[in-house]
DNA sequence: GCGTGTATATCGCCG
DNA sequence: CGGCGATGTACACGC
């Protein structure tokens, strides 16, 4: 145990990526507190002070510590003790290592870049390029620096053809209540500071329905978004893909 | 490769818990798409179907596919290919392997239960004991089958002294502006559906300036929550975990 | 560091 | 399964 303590502390030294399976209990206190009993799982410890554990099924770790996080080990009781320290919030992890079926220690070299597309931002950008073909509107883009406050900005803004603003507040994926008011905020926040008369549209590919009705109910518009549409008016950025 | 290949879908076959160390290249598309060029990584694929691919630093994988994912192996120009299809929403994830670094399969055992507490659970539980302690005032619990609509729940919901429907929307964290507009489309449900005066009540450890400013503005109430009392209030939480 | 909003968010709950 | 709200959310960005 205590030569196998000493190998850990030398691949994370070495800032190593370790992947240990092995019988453990695991114990969490920081902003809530978690206590999981005896089984096998997979540990996980990065470079950069990452800390994962795996049960074996589920997507998420049963328990983890964020990059930033200082991992020390130890020996108590005949055990082998994987400690991290999360120093802000103040967050502990201790996993008590029963039994150890396997210790393994990469040295590995990844420096490419990650792209993702697809995402809100394209559906702005797609709006920003062509206002009609996606809102169905002519609309003149307002200078970004035009701002609703300390905090909490509206996803963009136009003038319509009557002279009025307008808010649009873009959503990715279906539209609940919330997006509804969220949309009403800045709607009413630009209508304090300006005295202007300012319409607001929320653009998604979906709706629910009681998100519509709260839109009728709050006097504000909303668009479907035509995915295809916004694929075909980014394609730059999936150029970058091909 | 071939033999690998075979010996992957074996472990797959058997549910097992399989960690694959190389280099290797990532795309998926889905609800969004994304490109990731050759590096090494670390794959974990576990028996539920779920897969994670993590970079050598990051708290999160860089791509993965959740639990009930169908995972396929095959050789395509000489190279070892993972591919993982999500039935809904149809999503999928590509993995070319360069190189293996590391094949490992573990078959895992772990029945033990996850307890947690100290979440916003444990504040409305304490708040249900002692109502005066926590909030400051004299209330009188309603009956937990009292809803308000279809979905949107208010987190409690008391008689005050007066004989006023109090909501109260309970938040672990400092709660924000968002929280103050959930709390006032409760209390408007609740005004509208029963025609009496309803009080609405926000209970936090704290509070955003812009959020107490909004109170003020909706005629809402707000009370701080003590988290030491919440704790005192619950430590029969607490002792499952000693 | 605070405040706000996005996420391939994920997850659980209820109708 | 849809809709909604919580999360040890994490994360980035602006002030």
């Amino acid at each position: 145990v205590d030569d196998l303590a000493e190998r850990i502390r030398e691949s994370i030294r070495r800032r190593e990526v370790i992947v240990i399976v092995g019988d453990c209990e695991v114990e969490y206190r920081g902003r809530a507190s978690s206590r999981l009993g005896r089984g096998e799982r997979v540990i996980l410890i990065k470079g950069d002070g990452t800390v994962l554990v795996h049960r074996p099924s589920g997507a998420n770790p049963v328990n983890y510590q964020p990059e930033g996080s200082i991992v020390s080990v130890y020996e108590q009781d005949g055990r082998l003790v994987l400690r991290s320290l999360r120093p802000r919030p103040e967050e502990e992890l201790v996993i008590v290592l029963h039994r150890v079926l396997d210790f393994r220690s990469y040295r590995l070299e990844d420096t490419a870049t990650f792209k993702m597309w697809g995402d809100e931002e394209s559906i702005k950008r797609a709006i920003l390029l062509e206002p009609e073909a996606i809102l169905g509107e002519s609309l003149k883009p307002v200078e970004e620096e035009v701002r609703l406050g300390a905090a909490g900005y509206a996803d963009l803004m136009f003038v319509d053809e009557s002279g009025n603003y307008v808010v649009v507040e873009v959503k990715k994926d279906t539209a609940g209540v919330e997006a509804v008011y969220q949309l009403k905020r800045y709607v009413d926040r630009l209508r304090n500071a300006t005295g202007f008369r300012v319409r607001g549209i929320l653009a998604a590919p979906g709706f629910t329905r009681s998100a519509i009705i709260a839109l009728g109910k709050e006097g504000l518009e909303f668009r479907r978004v035509d995915m295809r549409k916004v694929y075909e008016l980014t394609r730059g950025g999936i150029a970058n893909f091909l």
